[in-house]
DNA sequence: TCCTGCTATGCAACGAGTTGCATAGGCAAG
DNA sequence: CTTGCCTATGCAACTCGTTGCATAGCAGGA
């Protein structure tokens, strides 16, 4: 389980309430890593618990205290251990693929709907590319990464843009081939 | 839930046992869908008692009997209008990036084990690769897919060939990159 | 001969992850 | 002024998915 090191390596590099930790998850964070905040409050309590993470009370004004997490050395400690473990094959669950090749026994009534569907799953893909090419622009406009930290957070910001453009070539592929399926033949 | 619908596709696509579904899941199909024999035959289960699929029983000389699954109309028309639903956005859980923004707080033996083992996982995928640009070659040489079952299988494997070749390309940009990191400045 | 591995199905227990709900004050729009 | 949303934390119940184990006959290698 490697919620427990995506949540160390989130506070090692900014301390956060389980609140804030939940907004960066379904952030920068959760775009390779993805979690509820129930997952991550009960998370943190074990991770109390084991004495990875310790936790100071910050009061606020107008709205409820939160507590603010930080990586305490048995976490670090934990961090760099796993870091040795072999990395587990990633596990794949492409709903989409699934019903492209369900589409083989619809209608095409039916694969009109996929077609329209993939369409706007297209549309999404090109939103997070926007979305991650202005954060690059933002975050990292010299090509020369000052730091370890960020050289490393860019590297997995540009796998992300990677993937998307990859995905939405293929989705091209796909909504042609779909297309070409009802397309009376000459 | 789409491992019911990931069932019905397959067993459209050819009927099968439970152990064969488990291990088409295991090949072709497991690459975008994971699923153990567990989890199958306890779906199966689900299905048949919502009339989903339906069972017959297979003798065979030497070894135990089986029961041949196949959708029935009820699956069938499950599938058709679970097409028509939106597709989930996927839940990404990306392990390896994780660590790579892990080793900015590991030491420099820390950051060699992880370059060892990157190395290690992308030696997988290009393996991936391989298998799948055998499969290609094999089950579709002709450019122009005879039917929409094939055109549609082959656009979700050049997905998959898309997917790997992209990963191998990240790989070597992150490999370059923590390299990077621990070598002497000039 | 024994050990391993393959086909074939399944139970039981556990851990991971989701969903619904609850509390509680503040702020902004309609 | 009321409805909805944001911050902030958490319980309870549920489903999903994994792991370990059991059965059982047969085949092949050490």
């Amino acid at each position: 389980m490697a919620l427990e090191h995506a949540i160390l390596v989130a506070l090692l590099e900014q301390p956060a309430s389980g609140y804030e930790l939940a907004r960066r998850f379904d952030r920068s964070i959760g775009r390779f890593w993805t979690a509820t905040h129930q997952q991550i409050y009960r998370v943190l309590k074990r991770m109390e618990a084991d004495g990875w993470v310790t936790a100071e009370q910050v009061g606020q004004e107008g709205r409820p205290d939160k507590r603010r997490w930080s990586a305490a050395p048995p976490g670090r400690a934990a961090l760099a251990e796993w870091l040795h473990a072999p990395v587990q094959p990633e596990a794949v669950r492409h709903e989409l693929a699934v019903k492209i090749r369900g589409a083989a026994f619809a209608d095409p009534a039916g694969r009109a709907a996929l077609v329209a569907e993939v369409e706007r799953y297209r549309a999404d893909h090109e939103a997070v590319l926007a979305r991650y090419l202005a954060g690059e622009r933002r975050d990292f406009p010299d090509p020369a990464d000052p730091d370890a930290r960020a050289a490393l957070q860019h590297v997995v910001l540009r796998g992300g843009i990677a993937y998307e453009r990859m995905v939405l070539a293929w989705l091209d592929d796909v909504l042609a081939t779909l297309r070409d399926l009802d397309r009376p033949t000459p």
